[in-house]
DNA sequence: AGGCTAGGTTTCCGATAGGAACCAGCAGGT
DNA sequence: ACCTGCTGGTTCCTATCGGAAACCTAGCCT
């Protein structure tokens, strides 16, 4: 058991897992999706992603923007139009999401089986 | 902007998003890593991922056996000694898992660079 | 004037994360 | 025989987070 070297997502303190402590979050795997395919609006974020809240959806754009992986652009009209973007840095990204949304519609059934047929994991004692 | 169909992780009840939650979580994707190269002991995952107490690795571990990701073997030895290892389905997660990880290994200075150059974000009038 | 729109923030409260301390069970030293 | 240590796990307690709903801004429309 080693091939893990410096570098690896284990250290707590290097940049490797900080990025992934940045993404792996529920919400922000699931904006990062809805940014996938282009630009687009606040209002419909809220629309596609089922039960996020304005806040949270502000909260999790913010994070991004201020890593470097979104783009905001405010138009100065009104009623208020606000655009998200990835950035070149977030379009990187896009490859590893659509992987992971990728396996979770292939496999999340297989998971709420799993769990439907297992409700007791085990409890201290094999 | 449509090409999101029902499947897609958007819904909030569906499978896939419900897989998407289980494993977007800061935790259970540093462990899917460390469980992707072969059977690890507890121990030895409290000592690879930086920063992780037994509660959080025992209650993440928990939750990817209960969604059948992850299986534990524990022996009848003294001191006692826990394995936990991929089940097949959750090997089909080591590629994603490597994707993401590859990215922040990649992209980890990038964006911590960003953070340093963006302290402030925007504030809610651009 | 009053209401509508769209994005964002604030307030409040229940849920959760997380660390520290404690527990079980047995082998081995003394 | 007792005390200690090794390993995995759980309990307790608190700081933090998540989420719903209300409120805010600013201009156009009626």
């Amino acid at each position: 058991m080693s091939g893990f070297g410096p570098g690896d997502p284990f250290l707590a303190d290097c940049p490797a897992r900080l990025a992934v402590e940045l993404i792996a979050d529920k919400w922000t795997v699931v904006v990062l999706y809805g940014l996938s395919k282009g630009p687009v609006r606040h209002g419909e974020l809220i629309e596609l992603i089922g039960g996020i809240s304005r806040k949270m959806l502000t909260q999790t754009l913010r994070r991004l923007q201020a890593h470097g992986l979104v783009r905001r652009h405010a138009y100065a009209e009104v009623p208020p139009r606000v655009e998200y973007e990835l950035t070149p840095l977030g379009a990187t990204l896009i490859d590893p999401i659509h992987m992971l949304t990728e396996w979770a519609r292939a496999n999340g059934d297989a998971v709420l089986d799993a769990l439907d047929a297992d409700p007791e994991p085990v409890a201290h004692g094999d």
